[in-house]
DNA sequence: CAGTGGTCTAGACCACCCT
DNA sequence: GGGTGGTCTAGACCACTGT
């Protein structure tokens, strides 16, 4: 129970609670914790102070919050925020090679009540003899930003520079989120590898100057791709 | 200004502001943001609001708050966080949790014709009931700019505090390189994990004001670890 | 002292999810 | 419809910082 004599605030003895209840086991991995009404009654304090709580769990990675249907408990991630991350836009330009897209899907699909164009692309670089393919490359782009974008050849021009002529769109900043994977029999054959070795995966999104979402976006790198980071402290 | 017909909630919108006005540089490193009291009056908002526009931009590390002074840009916090150099023991602090390390190895070796002090330490955060392990750090710390460092229990002091207090020495740059691995069995059982799961694996040079090399490093990030990026492009 | 952020109350209306 | 979280209002009192 929370006690009100002490100095410590409410929102961090209900945390505690909350927390060692997860820990012991009481509530586990994907289970739903009291909704915020029932902790109202429960504890005998506002629904700020709760929110409070949890929103520090929450961004903690002790819980997620599911609109509609509850809190739920999440033993996992622990977040970094990273700047000045350089990735496949230097890399390809810096070697001195040509780059070169095949598009495997292009198509206007719905999602989240909007309507977007779909393009996957693989992606790698082309010298003389032979084609090197680096990644795979899914892109989501809000058609209600880019009306006609569907319509040009991305194998031919990059998206970057359609939205940039076209549109006078520029990127400037990204949410990523990177990850580990294995890939499947179908990202072995495109990205021209045999081994059961490990991927890395970026997902995230791509926000222009006035934090627009411009493209939502999916990234497998190959085998072949070194990750350089450069960073100052 | 804000727009009340947009269907945006109104923290959103001012955090856009907000962040428009320090990426812009009207607001510059170190600067106080106005107060939440003239923000309610110039956005016709509540203080309810303001904070949760300001917690959100605090947790992307764009904005510290100081009780009874302001609430301050600060993209150099930002940059601290970066995969852990500069601090673990920081970050981990500023979560409020207690960071722990179990020193594996520690000793000297000869390596490229000069000496060096090996350091492999698990590290990670500890709760009263609990240990959640979270990295694998290898450093290899040169004993010429570090003379008499072996000589230190770092299951106690950070690494980077001792090169701070001891020898003046403050980490600026870093040069990684992440790629994913497959944890071996000596792995999965220092980190506490069964499946067969790739991980990341960053491997680097740490680099002082002064541009020495001050650490050779290798971190593998278990799976309890994840990473957002925050990029400009 | 006045100004700042830190905590908390007691409501309200909305959007979303499930049945 | 009833339950859930998401957003927002209009206050209050406190602790901390400076002058």
């Amino acid at each position: 129970m929370l006690n009100r004599n002490d100095y410590t605030p409410l929102y961090v003895q209900l945390q505690r609670i909350i927390r060692q209840d997860i820990i012991r086991g009481k509530y586990k991995e994907g289970d739903m914790i009291p909704s915020e009404a029932q902790m109202m009654k429960l504890y005998g304090v506002t629904r700020t102070t709760i929110r409070k709580a949890i929103s520090d769990l929450v961004n903690e990675g002790l819980l997620r919050q599911v609109q509609g249907k509850g809190n739920f408990v999440c033993l996992r991630e622990v977040k970094q925020n990273i700047w000045n991350f350089s990735g496949f836009t230097d890399y390809v330009t810096k070697k001195n090679e040509t780059p070169v897209s095949k598009v495997l899907e292009q198509r206007i699909i719905t999602q989240d009540g909007r309507e977007w164009m779909k393009l996957v692309r693989v992606r790698g670089i082309k010298n003389k003899l032979a084609t090197l393919w680096l990644t795979i490359d899914t892109s989501l782009v809000p058609l209600s930003v880019f009306p006609g974008i569907d319509q040009y050849d991305f194998s031919r021009q990059s998206l970057y520079s359609i939205m940039k002529q076209q549109y006078k769109t520029v990127p400037t900043h990204a949410l990523l989120q990177i990850e580990p994977i294995m890939g499947d029999k179908n990202t072995k054959e495109l990205l021209a590898y045999e081994e059961d070795i490990p991927l890395l995966q970026a997902n995230g999104t791509v926000i222009s100057e006035d934090e627009a979402e411009i493209e939502q976006v999916q990234v497998i790198y190959g085998p072949h791709m070194n990750f350089k980071i450069v960073t100052s402290i």
